[in-house]
DNA sequence: AAGTGGTCTAGACCACCGA
DNA sequence: CGGTGGTCTAGACCACTTA
């Protein structure tokens, strides 16, 4: 069977696409406006719903605005696209598709020095509470993660309730001190397991795993809390859906 | 004068609405089909075209996706994102701080079998144009990634213009071929660097890297490229800022 | 082959705006 | 009032998927 010929683009497309070159190429003025629909449809022998379906499109680029009873006018020469992406909850950062539960190996209490206000973004001198933990799937199972928990010290109540089952430490801060995360700042890079850490998670010393550094705000960009997690490379993976905006 | 009488709401968007609680409610569950669009027609005593109109709403609300010769299928029950992270352009999902050129060292053609589909997340048979490339800061320094680029055989045209400086795969696309790119999928995981890439980039064998691997898709969820990335982890880290919505 | 959504036409009436 | 975009109908054919 020979190569299918290409197929030709729907006229709608074919018709925005030009009416995208020729806005810009300057033809039309930001604040000029369009040919009316009917024109459009005469000059380029398509029917007016056609005609409707391109500048639809050309509508939600954000290029043009349309307005019953005056016309289509132009608001910019070319597409800003704008991307985002959406979580219902916090933990959908996480990603994990069972319930976990963490375990507490050690607790500390410490002074940020240089490198570690540099890891937590935070100022030198910084007194924080550290829990080195490590989170289980519910069953029987190596550790998904290693995770350092850095919260400040004034919540350290949260202590009792950070074992067990389905905890998140900025659910906890939430709960019991009426403190809405407002933002998650999440740095992602790899790093080669230390043999300590290696030991724990029941991995290979220097094989690859992810380094995930979350920095969790309260109101008035206040740091509550930071999260250093080390994920094995096999047995985790972080995946984000962008979508164009207004869609 | 007296109020004007609140003018009816257009039939499509009765009947969006009325879809969107039914779906809300649960009457369809996550994964089932919505009726086809010529019983709703009917049903409601709508033209198709109304049918399609509200139809339409629900698929950019993000309810539901539709394809063509399946059917229309409910994806979600309700829109609620809480946290939401945004980029002005595609560009900063790769947050070179500078800018960059691409080094194309191979082209093929190839076919998907079963292990590419499965990474690509199309289906097996499929064709692709696939370009082995490194990227560079503009000044002399050792790449920043070794990137696989997938394209659809379609755009090969816009080979020629692959190499150079600043230049994104997903722009050129848009730019040659007027599609929009409106979803990218990214999934994010560590790995050991291979011999045969690390040679490439001056790094270590084995030593840890960023994987990454982005899905570009186009207006009906059509797959257009994909690119596969490995950063030596001392070179790169992605970060993302995440705030609740509202802000 | 049957059934789905995708595209397209020709025509109609309405709501809104500015002169 | 005339002209604009907004809504709507009835019907057609196409492209794609599944069986």
């Amino acid at each position: 069977m020979p190569a299918a010929a290409p197929a030709a683009a729907p006229r709608y497309q074919q018709l925005a696409e030009r009416l995208r070159r020729e806005i810009a190429a300057g033809k039309y003025a930001v604040g000029a406006m369009l040919p009316p629909e009917l024109e459009l449809s005469g000059r380029h022998g398509v029917s007016r719903h056609t005609v409707r379906e391109a500048i639809r499109r050309l509508a939600d680029m954000g290029l043009i605005t349309r307005h019953q009873g005056i016309g289509t006018r132009v608001k910019a020469l070319q597409v800003e696209p704008r991307y985002t992406a959406s979580l219902t909850d916090v933990a959908d950062l996480f990603q994990y598709t069972q319930r976990t539960r963490l375990k507490v190996l050690a607790e500390h209490r410490v002074r940020a020095d240089t490198a570690l206000a540099a890891l937590l973004r935070c100022k030198p001198g910084q007194r924080w509470l550290k829990f080195e933990t490590c989170r289980y799937p519910i069953e029987d199972a190596p550790p998904i993660a290693y995770t350092e928990i850095y919260i400040l010290p004034a919540y350290g109540r949260i202590r009792a309730r950070l074992e067990g089952g389905g905890v998140w430490v900025y659910g906890l801060i939430e709960q019991h001190y009426g403190e809405r995360i407002v933002e998650v700042q999440q740095e992602i890079g790899a790093v080669a397991i230390p043999a300590r850490v290696a030991r724990l998670l029941g991995a290979k010393p220097r094989s690859p795993g992810l380094h995930v550094v979350r920095g969790y705000f309260g109101s008035g960009e206040r740091l509550l809390s930071v999260s250093v997690n080390v994920y094995p490379a096999e047995r985790f993976k972080l995946s984000t859906h962008w979508r164009l905006q207004g869609r």
